[in-house]
DNA sequence: TATTTTTTTGGGATCGATCCCAAAGATATT
DNA sequence: AATATCTTTGGGATCGATCCCAAAAAAATA
């Protein structure tokens, strides 16, 4: 079982193991009669070229890493992650990339498995909990990366949404629809994802008539536990809508409501974040803002070899535009709101 | 910049590329002396061998694949799969192993870059829709590999559950509360799991007093609109207990039960297949059939390791017991049935 | 002390590709 | 026809490690 090699397919075709290779990596300097002679060895023998030896002499390894950060621990409940780690894979397919998968493991030991030499060309990377260390180290690599979310440090390349914008367009929503008091269930208040959008929120209630409560404002951390505990003290404070930082908590939150007795959307106006199918899926179908995790994965795959082709492509920072998805979970009032009623 | 390589360390410590190599690898005729004044340089250094040469070397690249298929459509909404892939990724990082992940391209291009040479040690495949071919041409790359779930041709090393006892057991719960006209909503027919369950689901009843009636077998395809639509159908026939075949179409099935004014599991008794956070979180808890999925990874990956180790260990099939946990969306009538009141 | 055995070390060959330069062949220009 | 230019081809050197064998050093035995 000799195995195939560069050699043996030169010696079968009478050619030099260059023209192989230069067949192999379509090289332009290559006569067409030669060249089918040698694709047509390569097809009869189906052979491949070796790709350690390929990324040892070219120092490129056609691998591109994702790193998950461990300190999710919503980690892989959250629809979010199985579909960014889609849209990567998808963009890594397109580009004839291989993924390699980083997470579960302590940050110290991802840094060095990442930053291993000869095994990546570079490497996707979603922003999780505020932690400087982390990336510094991951720059210190010289492996070039792209961050989805906000990274921790200035002058990377990254990929995001406007989350105070998708914020305030999901309030402004509810307060045109003529609700009065409005609540908001944060996410997790060390990612820049809950942050941002407390902090749509916030303005979007405080550039309104009804002012902002800070009374209001319940502490969740994007699970769904979190939200169905702060729903269940919000219906003491009568509130009749609710801003949810995502539509997992969303669901969480809903729950709580029917349970005691509130029904959604002609009691409690609910809109959630994400737009993503397994949380908006159930019954009331959920007003939520769309972010296009699967384009953000593969717009950050695009991003990352602009920078692999070009090492001193000048770093970018893509903001993607939210939408809001307007479904039942709110809206009742509308009619309502223009009669005048409330 | 110069990167460091193993001669720039064996010119530093004094001595031969050998001597760092043995060094790295942990072989044991290395002097201490010696041993302890390599590793200080390359502590100090920060030096870290190449993956591409020393895979080149050794044959051994020490990345494992994760294959999923394709044609999974419920691939990432469903939890299955999010969580047995932690399990893995988790012992990969036991093992120092990097994982890459290998989906979303059609069959044919899977297959293609995960026999590439010199890339993969081996790999794990989610068995999916039966599909002979594909495996065939796996088998033919002479790459090690394990199947997660039952393979498609025999003689493969795998790792299952026992769908069958796993039913057997659930519906033999739902008898022994007392329900009387138990239906199955079954999972995806071209799927062993489905099959399976379906298998289990029809041998407990016929070998119960009920009997088995082919009218309350509902095709399902493991999404959770699916068995919402089955449920709905059901309900006409005046069922008291439902077996679905998954936690996630379980929960659109109680959601159709509901909206037809029945109450779980007071009115219809359900058991669901899985036990995966995110479906059985909502209320009423799901009573289900327990699948250690995150086990599972973790065990796929030892079994390809142990291959790996040694060529020519014997093929093994690792069948894992399933637990049937008991919560609260089944099981009111156990008062009822001895009571007699039905 | 001389000899055998064991431990430790060094360096040539190798894994399988790509890079790069020079030579050969083909084509264009004067 | 001679020269200049462009295209195509071949082969040596190289990427950075490991493998393997032989030499040197140390330890054990006679």
């Amino acid at each position: 079982m000799s195995s195939l090699n560069l050699i043996k397919i030169a010696k079968m075709a009478g050619v030099s193991r260059s023209t192989v290779s230069r067949v192999l990596n379509d090289h332009p300097n290559v006569s067409d009669v030669v060249r089918e002679r040698v694709q047509k060895i390569i097809r009869d023998t189906g052979y491949q070229p070796n790709l350690s030896a390929r990324a040892l002499r070219s120092r490129r390894s056609n691998i591109i890493g994702l790193v998950l950060p461990q300190t999710m621990d919503t980690l892989f409940s959250d629809p979010y992650f199985p579909i960014l780690t889609q849209g990567i894979a998808q963009a890594c397919n397109q580009y004839k990339k291989t993924l390699a998968l980083f997470i579960e493991g302590s940050d110290k030991d991802v840094v060095q498995r990442v930053t291993q030499k000869g095994l990546l060309d570079g490497f996707v990377i979603q922003s999780g909990k505020l932690q400087e260390s982390f990336s510094n180290k991951l720059l210190e690599s010289n492996i070039p990366f792209v961050v989805v979310g906000r990274p921790d440090i200035p002058g990377q390349s990254y990929i995001d949404v406007d989350n105070v914008q998708g914020a305030i367009q999901a309030v402004h929503h509810l307060q045109g629809l003529g609700y009065q008091k409005i609540a908001h269930i944060t996410g997790d208040m060390d990612t820049f994802a809950g942050k941002d959008r407390l902090a749509g929120y916030r303005q979007a209630m405080q550039d309104s008539p009804l002012g902002l409560d800070e009374n209001l404002i319940l502490e969740g951390d994007f699970g769904e536990e979190s939200a169905y505990l702060a729903a269940q003290s919000l219906t003491k404070w009568g509130v009749d809508a609710i801003f949810v930082a995502s539509d997992r908590m969303a669901r969480g939150a809903i729950r709580a409501l029917s349970e005691a007795g509130l029904r959604v959307p002609e009691d409690v106006g609910i809109v959630g974040y994400d737009d993503l199918s397994p949380a908006i899926a159930a019954h009331p179908m959920m007003t939520t803002v769309r972010q296009p995790v699967r384009e953000f994965g593969y717009k950050a795959v695009e991003l990352l070899l602009e920078k692999l082709e070009d090492e001193d492509s000048p770093i970018r920072q893509l903001i993607i535009d939210v939408e809001l998805i307007i479904r039942d979970s709110c809206g009742v009032r509308q009619r309502s709101a223009k009669a005048g009623c409330f």
